[in-house]
DNA sequence: AGCACGCCGACT
DNA sequence: GTCGGCGTGCTC
């Protein structure tokens, strides 16, 4: 077993295929599977991942590993296949895939070096730049343009050598820790013998007598309120010795978290868990669809199931998305289990998610709650995998690997023979069809925990209020009853969806829209610093003080950004105190949770925010939404348009009156008669999940046909159109008749960053050899992606078409 | 992806 | 002659 399989890391299609390695002896046994380790490729060195050992090889020129980087294995054999899978199933590459499921310091890390073999002066022009030094940055040769002639000489003369380094990025955290040197009684001692103005060193030693553990130093400078200039000469003279231990970054160490008991269950919540529970008890593998209205006790069936796990020394994993992994979230899970979860979220630094993830790795917590990637948490006794929301579009990931979460979980539940429970108020179209066939077990919750009722919903029609003469973005209904909850000091939230109304800067004269040089989109204008910024790149421009086309200085933002609520908002209601949630307030770290808290602490009146604060916010004080356009969302190019609206407006009412108080939902729209409206309104999900399917029927959209979009850009738009009407006609001749392709067609922003995007979107409802199609088409095309600057995506099952 | 090799036109 | 431009092909 001396040769190694490897996956190198360069994400290529010529390279995307396993390499043999011979493992030197001093390595057998080291080297194991799962493994990073450094080899050589070519002339450099790189890192790769080693997928198996064998004794054979069809290669006879093998090259030797040089170097292991891991102790332990950082992926479990499940992992290996699973990635395996994942790069077949999403046309990555395997490396994409192993990679992803890794925290980033884990990456590895390359550099280039010279180094000086020889003790002797270099020929002049080397010398320059090597400066006397044995080693030289390659960069820095670059930067001070070294002669590349004289380079390759030297190295042709053995007076230099290029060296490749491989590094891990990953760091370890060290505490320094003390101790005292001698017993109690050499101590006692010690402080006589100390001059009298010593009186620092003798609290320090007498502390030491009294505890005979190591402490940290940094405990010690606080208890004893000294510093380190103190503790150096107790080192100096002998008395301590000081170490270094490695310990966890803990991001929520400073909270502390109250300990709470199981509930206990509702009957309808009872009847829920029993088959997850026997899933659990019998090793069993089955997908749930846990189908609760909001507030229906959906998180204590989880608690409750984790627990069962936990108890059989099994592990769980909790996947959450990305928006509602708040404080309050976290809360509830470490409340339960206390220091036995770790977290796994896009707020940690780099070094705090390493650290969770080697808590997981090492075995030292059951549970891990996290957003999308924590689906890849390397446990190796799973018991059980929730997906809470599980029809939010965060759990596909939007670049290669473009999996999705769901697709995983189902993997490892079927892999570990234990249950994977999707939760939702609102669940995705297609797993609600799952369920309606059995494929998936539905679990129903109909009603909200503590007997509280589902909060009334208002529509108001927007037509009928401007008729009507308000042409302010409030109704008179959603001002009263805003001006109501002041005079009960009871809290409301307002949500606004600011996709499809974004601010942006319009000519009132003759209608000009600033937009992004580099892209098919309007800049979006940022009142902090006054000037217009492109969502899609990195370009920013000030705010035009004439129109750039008929110089007019009528130039104004148009739309309803957050800002512009929060400003009117104000003027309608001035003494109502606001707290405003978007991109811009919550950029800062802990920004979110402040603003949060303060909410919760009673500080505001007015919760104001975007999609944010639509997921898991739980506050006992509100009493009333308002959603200022519930239809923002309606005409934006989607087929789940409809759906997105659905669930938005229902998770959004969902906020209020989840406690004592009832809750009112204010829903301002344009078009009320829309049955998502309509029927989100009436909380009436088995009626909006019949019309829908009805609509997808008739479109021919999933459930009923799958997708597939793939998606080429190229500077020139000519060619992006060509190159996508070839793979149209080359797939119409490779699939069955019944499969529809739709394309050329412009992507719906057709050029970003001075690129061109036109797509095909290929519908079927059984395409065996899809796969295996486009990467033989994919592969027609490989010369041009290389050298041509060509880019073909390839998306099975999009979530996100624009 | 990187990197070497090799072939060609443009210079000291 | 040789420097450096980029196209071509390989990496166990």
């Amino acid at each position: 077993m001396n040769i190694a399989k490897v996956v190198v890391d360069v994400p290529a299609s010529q390279t995307n295929r396993l390499f043999d390695y011979l493992v030197p002896d001093h390595l057998i046994g080291t080297v194991r599977p799962g493994m990073r380790v450094v080899m050589p490729f070519g002339p450099r060195k790189i890192m790769g991942f080693v997928l198996e050992l064998t004794d054979r090889s069809d290669f006879d020129k093998l090259k030797k590993i040089s170097d292991v980087m891991d102790v332990f294995p950082v992926l479990t054999p499940e992992l290996l296949e699973l990635g395996k899978w994942i790069s077949e199933k999403t046309l990555s590459f395997y490396i994409s895939a192993y990679q992803a499921m890794l925290p980033q310091v884990l990456k590895a890390k390359y550099k280039k070096e010279l180094l000086r073999l020889t003790k002797e002066e270099l020929p002049d022009l080397l010398e320059e730049v090597f400066a006397h030094r044995d080693t030289l940055p390659y960069e820095e040769f670059v930067e001070r343009q070294g002669s590349l002639a004289a380079l390759q000489k030297a190295i042709q003369e053995g007076l230099v050598e290029v060296r490749y380094l491989v590094k891990s990025r990953e760091t370890k955290k060290t505490e320094t820790m003390l101790k005292a040197n001698r017993n109690t009684m050499d101590l006692e001692a010690a402080i006589a013998e100390l001059p009298p103005q010593a009186s620092k060193q003798k609290e320090i030693l007498s502390y030491m007598a009294d505890n005979s553990e190591a402490v940290s130093q940094k405990k010690l400078c606080s208890i004893l309120q000294t510093t380190r200039a103190t503790i150096k000469q107790l080192i100096e003279k002998g008395l301590l010795t000081e170490y270094h231990q490695e310990i966890y970054r803990n991001p929520y160490e400073d909270e502390n978290y109250e300990r709470t008991f199981p509930l206990e269950l509702t009957e309808e919540q009872a009847d829920a868990i029993a088959p997850i529970q026997q899933d659990i008890a019998a090793d069993k593998h089955d997908v749930f669809l846990l189908h609760g209205v909001t507030g229906s006790g959906k998180t204590e069936v989880y608690l409750q199931s984790i627990q069962k796990v936990i108890e059989k020394g099994k592990e769980a994993i909790v996947l959450v998305p990305e928006i509602a992994l708040t404080p309050q979230t976290v809360q509830r899970f470490k409340g339960r289990f206390g220091s036995n979860v770790a977290v796994l979220h896009s707020a940690l630094s780099a070094g705090e998610k390493f650290d969770e993830w080697r808590k997981i790795q090492r075995k030292e917590v059951q549970v891990v709650v996290g957003a999308r990637s924590a689906v890849f948490a390397p446990f190796e006794n799973l018991g059980i995998i929730i997906i809470d929301e599980e029809h939010e579009t965060s759990y596909k990931q939007e670049d290669h690997p473009r999996y999705h979460a769901r697709d995983v979980a189902i993997f490892r539940g079927d892999h570990h023979n234990c249950p994977v429970v999707l939760g939702s108020a609102t669940p995705l179209l297609e797993t609600y069809a799952r369920a309606q066939k059995g494929v998936y077990q539905l679990l129903t919750l109909t009603k909200r925990m503590n007997n509280a009722s589902m909060p009334t919903v208002d529509l108001v029609d927007m037509r009928q209020e401007l008729h009507a003469g308000n042409r302010s973005m409030f109704s008179w209904k959603l001002k009263e009853a805003i001006e109501d909850r002041l005079e009960k000091k009871e809290q409301t939230v307002l949500f606004l969806n600011r996709r499809g109304y974004s601010t942006f800067v319009m000519c009132r004269d003759c209608g000009h829209v600033v937009e992004c040089p580099h892209c098919d989109i309007a800049l979006t204008y940022h009142r902090n610093n006054e000037r217009l910024k492109c969502h899609y790149c990195s370009h920013e421009e000030p705010m035009p003080v004439q129109c750039p086309s008929c110089q007019s200085e009528t130039i104004r933002y148009f739309g309803t950004g957050t800002q512009k609520v929060e400003e009117s908002l104000t003027k309608l209601i001035p003494n109502a105190r606001i707290i405003r949630m978007d991109v811009d307030t919550t950029r800062k770290k802990g920004a979110h949770e402040k603003l949060l808290n303060q909410f919760g602490n009673g500080e505001a009146d007015i919760l104001l925010g975007t999609q944010m604060i639509a997921k898991g916010l739980d506050f006992a004080n509100v009493t009333l939404v308002g959603v200022l356009a519930a239809d923002s969302l309606l005409h934006l190019p989607d087929f789940r348009a409809a759906e997105k609206t659905f669930q938005l407006l229902t998770q959004v009412s969902g906020r209020a009156g989840r406690h004592t108080l009832p809750g009112e939902v204010v829903v301002q729209t344009y078009t009320p008669e829309h049955y998502s409206v309509e029927l989100a309104s009436q909380y009436d999900y088995p009626s909006f999940y019949r019309k829908e399917m009805e609509m997808r029927r008739a479109f021919h959209y999933p459930p009923y046909f799958f997708l597939t979009l793939i998606t080429v850009s190229h500077p020139n738009q000519v060619k992006a159109i060509e190159v996508t009407k070839k793979i149209t006609l080359l797939l119409n001749n490779e699939l069955s008749p019944q499969t529809s392709l739709l394309g050329p067609t412009p992507s719906p922003l057709t050029r970003i960053k001075d690129r061109y995007r036109y797509q095909c979107m290929i519908k079927y409802r059984n395409e065996p050899g899809l796969s295996k199609s486009i990467r033989k088409i994919l592969a027609m095309f490989e010369e041009e992606i290389r050298q041509n600057d060509l880019l073909i995506n390839v998306d099975m099952q999009p979530y996100q078409l624009m």
